[in-house]
RNA sequence: CGGGGCAUAGCGCAGUUUGGUAGCGCACCUGCCUUGGGAGCAGGGGGUCGCAGGUUCAAAUCCUGCUGCUCCGACCA
C-alpha cells in the first residue's frame, strides 16, 4: 500500500468530543470517525486493524471446533417473545417495524435465533457437540453511549455458541472457550485478567469477563494477590463481619432531626458509622418496593440484590409515595413496622450487629439499641450477601485483604445450561432415545472494544504503539523526500522486498515534509519504521525506528531483511 | 431519567454582553520555493451561524419552542 492512496486523515487538533486517550487517538491517528451518538465509521487502518483482529479470533475458534456462520441481525419479536426477554430485555433493545407493523429488534445478540435454529435443525446427541459462531454488527441503545468504541450503541462482536448433550459437555465446551479466549488476548499482547463475574440479563450458569487493565476502565474488579481469585465487584462475594458480643440494650425511638443521612446520624447521635444500619429503598419494574438493608460504611451492591430477589428484573430508586404508602420515611427507614408485603433483603453483617442505630419509618427519628437478630423478624426478610466490595475487604478464598483494580471488559464467557434451549423447547434424542434440553454456553468478544483497550494500553505522548499482531501495517518505509529519484527508488526496492517477504508494508510516497511523515508514523503507531534519507543512501545502510522504544537501529543494506524479521518477532 | 455546558468552514475556536456587510489558526486548492521531526511567500475555494417560529428598517447576536452533541450524576433514603 502507498500512503499517496491511503484514506487515513491525520487530525493535528484533538476533537473537542473525545475524553478517553485511545478515544482521541482514534480520531487523531484517522481510525474512525463518529457518525451519532454510540456509531461511527470505521476508516481504512481501523479496518485493516480490525480484521487482523477478527482472523486471530477466527482461528482460535476454528481450532477449537467452532464453525462460522453468519445470522440477520434483524430478528422477528415472536422469537424474543418465545423466550420471554422482548419484555424482559428493557430499553436497550432496538425495536423496529416493519411496513406491515410487524415488530421486529435489531439483535443485541443471538441466543433466540440459534437456539431456534439448532431446535429446527438438530435432532440427535450423535450431532453434539455443536460451536457456531458469527462476527457480526450488535446493536444496543445504551443510557449513555461513550468513549468512542468502548460503549457504543452498534459494536461488532463475535459470538459463539455452544450445544451440549450434558452438563460435563457443556462444561468441556465452557473450558475450550476460555482457553481459546486466552490465547486470543495473549496473541493481541494485551494484559489482561479473566475475572468471575455475574451472568446479568443473559442468565444461566457460572461466568468469566476477560478484562484488559486499565485505570480508565469502566469495569472494577477486586482480585487477591495471595491466590488467584479475582471477581468484578458485581460477583465478588464477601465474608460476614463478625462482632463481639454485647448485651441487648432495650430499642428506643429517638428523636434525631434532620438527619437523614448515615453521615448525619452517626454524628448527631455520636456513634461510630459501624454501628448504623443503612437503608436503600428500590423498587423493580412490577413497582414492588424493595428495602436493602447493610452496615452504615457499607455499599449495597444492586446485581446481588437482583439474584437475592426472586422474579426482580431491574431496579430503580423508589418513589417516595411508595414509600409512604408502605408507611415508610424518605431518609427514615426501617425493617420494623413496614408494611407487609415490602421486601426486604438484610445483608449478614447486619444480622449480626448488636445495639446499631437504623431508621424508624418516623420522619425525623431513629431506633438505637436495635438488635436485628432480636428485633427483625426473620420471617419476613430475606438475608442474603447484598454488599459491594471493596479494597481490603478479606478474599473468600483465602482471606487475604482483596486489591481493586479497574478494567476494560473485552470478552465473557457463560454457560446457559437449558435456559435457552428449555424455553424455546429446543431438544434432541440422547443415547437411550429419551429427549432432553441442550445444554448450553455464550461466548463473546468486543472486537472493537479489543482494538480500543490495545489502544488504551499502549500508546505515548507521540500516539499509538501498536503490537505487530493487530497494527494495520508493520512496516513503513518513509523515503524522506519522495521528489528524490535515488531515494524513491531505493525505498521501491525495500518495499518489494518486504512484500515479496510475505511483511504488511506501507510506502509513504507523500510529497510532504520529513517531519510531517514521522510525526504520522509516530501517531498512527507503525511497530517499524524505515527512514530512506540522504544518509542511508550515502552510507549503504538502512536506518529503522522501533515504535515501541523510539530507538534507532542503523544495519548494513545487505542485512536489514534479517534484523527486520529478527525485530518483527519481538513486536 | 435528573443537572450543567455546547452548537459559527473539515478540525480547533473568536464574534453574542451592547443587533448594523461572517472572522482567526490549522486543514484544503494553485504557483513558487523547500525537504532528516507537523517550513516559507503569494493567490484562492469553502459557512442558509443546529432547526422552526417571533421581535426589528436590520438577527450569529434579542425572545419562544424544538433537535443534536457532550460532561456530570443516577450509592440514595
Amino acid at each position: 500500500m502507498r500512503a499517496s492512496q491511503l484514506y487515513a486523515p491525520t487530525l493535528r487538533e484533538v476533537p473537542a468530543e473525545a475524553e478517553l486517550v485511545s478515544h482521541k487517538l482514534m480520531l487523531r491517528a484517522g481510525l474512525v470517525r463518529k457518525v451519532a451518538g454510540g456509531i461511527y465509521t470505521y476508516l481504512p487502518l481501523a479496518w485493516r486493524t480490525i480484521k487482523k483482529l477478527e482472523q486471530i479470533i477466527r482461528e482460535e475458534m476454528d481450532a477449537k471446533g467452532g464453525q462460522e456462520i453468519m445470522m440477520p441481525i434483524m430478528q422477528p419479536a415472536e422469537l424474543w417473545l418465545e423466550s420471554g426477554r422482548w419484555n424482559v430485555y428493557g430499553a436497550e433493545l432496538m425495536r423496529l417495524k416493519d411496513r406491515h407493523d410487524r415488530p421486529f429488534a435489531l439483535g443485541p445478540t443471538h441466543e433466540e435465533i440459534i437456539t431456534s435454529l439448532v431446535r429446527d435443525e438438530v435432532k440427535s446427541y450423535k450431532q453434539l457437540p455443536l460451536m457456531l459462531y458469527q462476527i457480526q454488527n450488535k446493536y444496543r441503545d445504551e443510557i449513555r453511549p461513550r468513549f468512542g468504541l468502548m460503549r457504543s450503541r452498534e459494536f461488532i462482536m463475535k459470538d459463539l455458541y455452544s450445544f451440549d448433550k450434558d452438563i460435563d459437555g457443556m462444561n468441556a465446551s465452557y473450558e475450550k472457550m476460555y482457553d481459546a479466549y486466552t490465547r486470543i488476548f495473549n496473541r493481541c499482547g494485551l494484559k489482561f485478567r479473566p475475572v468471575e463475574a455475574d451472568n446479568g440479563a443473559i442468565g444461566g450458569g457460572h461466568s468469566h469477563e476477560f478484562t484488559v487493565l486499565a485505570p480508565s476502565g469502566e469495569s472494577s474488579i477486586a482480585y487477591c494477590e495471595a491466590c488467584d481469585y479475582a471477581a468484578s465487584d458485581e460477583k465478588a462475594e464477601l465474608k460476614v463481619i463478625t462482632v463481639e458480643a454485647e448485651e441487648m440494650k432495650p430499642l428506643e425511638k429517638v428523636h434525631t432531626p434532620g438527619t437523614h443521612t448515615i453521615e448525619l446520624v452517626k454524628d448527631y447521635l455520636h456513634v461510630p458509622i459501624e454501628k448504623t444500619i443503612k437503608a436503600v429503598a428500590f423498587q423493580d419494574d412490577d413497582g414492588r418496593l424493595i428495602l436493602a438493608f447493610v452496615r452504615g460504611d457499607h455499599e449495597v451492591n444492586e446485581i446481588k440484590i437482583l439474584n437475592a430477589v426472586e422474579g426482580a428484573l431491574h431496579l430503580h430508586m423508589a418513589e417516595e409515595a411508595a414509600i409512604t404508602a408502605a408507611g415508610g420515611s424518605a431518609g427514615f427507614m426501617s425493617p420494623i413496622g413496614i408494611a407487609d408485603g415490602t421486601i426486604i433483603v438484610v445483608d449478614p453483617t447486619v444480622m449480626e450487629m448488636y445495639n446499631a442505630v437504623a431508621g424508624a419509618n418516623d420522619v425525623d427519628h431513629h431506633f438505637v439499641n436495635v438488635n436485628p437478630r432480636r428485633d427483625f423478624d426473620r420471617e419476613k426478610l430475606i438475608v442474603a450477601d447484598i454488599r459491594l466490595v471493596r479494597e481490603g475487604d478479606p478474599c473468600p478464598h483465602c482471606g487475604a485483604p482483596l486489591k481493586m483494580t479497574r478494567g476494560i471488559e473485552v470478552g465473557q464467557v457463560f454457560t446457559l445450561g437449558n435456559k435457552y434451549s428449555k424455553a424455546l423447547n429446543a431438544a434432541f434424542l440422547d443415547e437411550n432415545g429419551r429427549e432432553k434440553y441442550f445444554e448450553m454456553g455464550c461466548y463473546g468478544i468486543g472486537v472493537g472494544r479489543t482494538m480500543q483497550a490495545a489502544i488504551e494500553q499502549s500508546n505515548d505522548e507521540f500516539g499509538i504503539v501498536w503490537t505487530r499482531a493487530l497494527a494495520p501495517f508493520e512496516v513503513a518505509v518513509v523515503p524522506v523526500n519522495a521528489k528524490n529519484a535515488e531515494q524513491m527508488s531505493a525505498a521501491e526496492k525495500i518495499y518489494d522486498e518486504l512484500r515479496a517477504e510475505g511483511i504488511d508494508v506501507l510506502l509513504d510516497d507523500r510529497a510532504e515534509r520529513a517531519g510531517v511523515k514521522f510525526n504520522d508514523c509516530d501517531l498512527i503507531g507503525y511497530p517499524l519504521r524505515i527512514t530512506i534519507g540522504p544518509k542511508a543512501i550515502k552510507e549503504g545502510v538502512v536506518e529503522i525506528k522501533i515504535r515501541r522504544t523510539n530507538e534507532f537501529v542503523t544495519v548494513e543494506r545487505e542485512k536489514y531483511l534479517g534484523t527486520i524479521l529478527e525485530l518483527l518477532k519481538g513486536l
